[in-house]
Order: C-alpha cells, then sequence, then structure tokens
DNA sequence: CAACGACCACTACCATGGTAGTATTATGTC
DNA sequence: GACATAATACTACCATGGTAGTGGTCGTTG
C-alpha cells in the first residue's frame, strides 16, 4: 500500500503556494520560492518560507538534497496527490459526497468560461468508458 | 453587489460540519447540532458546539433568534455561497485557476460512479448555454 | 420556595499555520 | 587568519480552530 501512513493531506494558504513553485520546478531553493512569491502584495520574509519548508518536510511533503551547503528541495507529495486528497475532502465535507453536486456548483456561477467548458466535456467524453 | 465586504469564506471542519447541519435544517438550537453529530466516533461536548456556533455568530455565518430562552440557529451564509467561495479559492490554489483540470482530477481517479457521472454529463448539457 | 435541569456566558488551554528575529555555520577573499 | 556574505538552525510569537470546564440564569416541579 504505497499510501498508506497519512490519513488526509492538510495545507495552508502559504504550504500551498510554496508547493506549487516546488510543483511547476520539480526542484526549488529556498531562495527560489522567494523570489517567486516576491510579488508586489506580500513578500514573506526568507526566514518564513525556510521555517515552512522545513515544516513541510517534517510532514513529509517534501525532502531535500544538499548541494554544497545550498539544500535544494524536491516533492515529496505530488501534485496529483494533493489535488485528490483535498479535492476529495471537499466533495465529502461540502457537497455531501457528490461529484455531480461540485460539478453543478461550479458551472452554475458562470465562472466558467466556454473555453474551459469545451475542455470538460471533452474530458467527459473521453472518461464516460463501457 | 450583495457579496461585497467578507473576502473570502474560512470554515474549519468542526465549523464546516455545524453549518451543514444548520443548512440541512435551515434553523438548529446546540441541542440540535449536538444531537446530529453525535456519531459513534466523535462526540463533542455540548460546550464545544456552542462556542463554536458563537464563533460562527461572530463571523456573520449564523445568526440567532431567542425562543424562550432557547437560542435558535439560522444560516446568514447560504451554503451555495460557501460551496462557491471554498471551491473557487481551490481552483485558483490547487488547479492553476482551471476548472477543467479539476473535473480532470475528479475523473481521473475513479471515484466517481457512472451514476454521478450521467449526473455530470446532463448538468454539462444544460449548462452549456449563450 | 428550594433543588434540578436546560441553556447560555466567560474563560482557559492546546495545536497548528504563519511570521520573523537572532544565532550559527560554511566559504571565499584580502 | 579575520571578515563579509549567504545559507541554515533555533526560537519566539500571534491568530485561529478546536476542546471543554465552570458558573450563572431561569423556568419547572415537588
Amino acid at each position: 500500500m504505497p499510501k498508506s501512513a497519512d490519513d488526509d493531506v492538510r495545507l495552508g494558504k502559504l504550504e500551498l503556494r510554496i508547493m506549487n513553485v516546488v510543483w511547476d520546478r520539480d526542484r526549488a531553493t529556498v531562495q527560489d520560492v522567494v523570489d517567486v512569491l516576491a510579488g508586489p502584495s506580500r513578500k514573506p520574509a526568507y526566514t518564513t518560507i525556510l521555517t515552512m519548508m522545513r515544516k513541510l518536510e517534517a510532514k513529509g511533503y517534501l525532502a531535500h538534497d544538499t548541494e554544497g551547503r545550498t539544500y535544494v528541495y524536491r516533492p515529496v507529495l505530488h501534485r496529483s496527490e494533493a489535488r485528490s486528497s483535498l479535492l476529495g475532502s471537499l466533495v465529502d465535507r461540502l457537497f455531501n459526497g457528490s461529484p455531480a453536486q461540485l460539478v453543478n456548483s461550479l458551472i452554475e456561477e458562470g465562472q466558467v468560461s466556454e473555453k474551459e467548458l469545451a475542455k470538460i466535456r471533452k474530458i467527459l467524453g473521453k472518461g464516460g468508458k463501457s
């Protein structure tokens, strides 16, 4: 059982932003993350990112290799795992376990562009097996 | 714009379970919630539920009317609002703002039953308006 | 009318996500 | 070899979700 131990994925806002950077690049130093997250609005301190990444490693979501004296982090938890876990718990907790209700809520808002809608139809098309 | 002030909806696990009870019944006393949440696994204390509901009221998600000396809570934040807000932030933070990627992740897992899939197709069918 | 029970108010406490300052270590440089 | 620099380690602190005890209020009932 490869996905045995951890119950469900817990990721705060900043944690998730960090994970996204590491997922996008597949490997990232603290400085890399700082640079990417240095938007005009909020730029967390270097040490903040560092602390978060150490916590993420402690939780088993990241690991690091040492390159000289620089830590190069890589994801242990994969994006797809995080997605399915967080999505699943949202379905359970907010949509009575019904993915259809979730999709309904998604569409009803009118937030979904025609282009996205088309993609979704395509996914549904091939997904509909036997 | 009726949804102006509050930035985005924040709801913890227990908070959400409580909100679900109130949404289901449209009105609920603390005791009602305690009864519903009294599953065999975890049964929070009466005072725990009470505290949470008071906090939810402080956040503006619930309101109460007094019936005798009993507080009868009702939702201020509606289920649909919570759904679209939480769903929206999940799309933003975890799926690069692409609903299609979310649906893809949903389907790929194979967690979705044929029945749900059929419902989703129906939603997509009618949803594809002008 | 006094004890009881249902219900609410106040308060305290813990875990965790988030934020960051200070200390330490390693390295290249003059 | 002492110093500046860059990176990590350690530590502290705040906000909030979650958990619950204690105490007060008020109607009911013997």
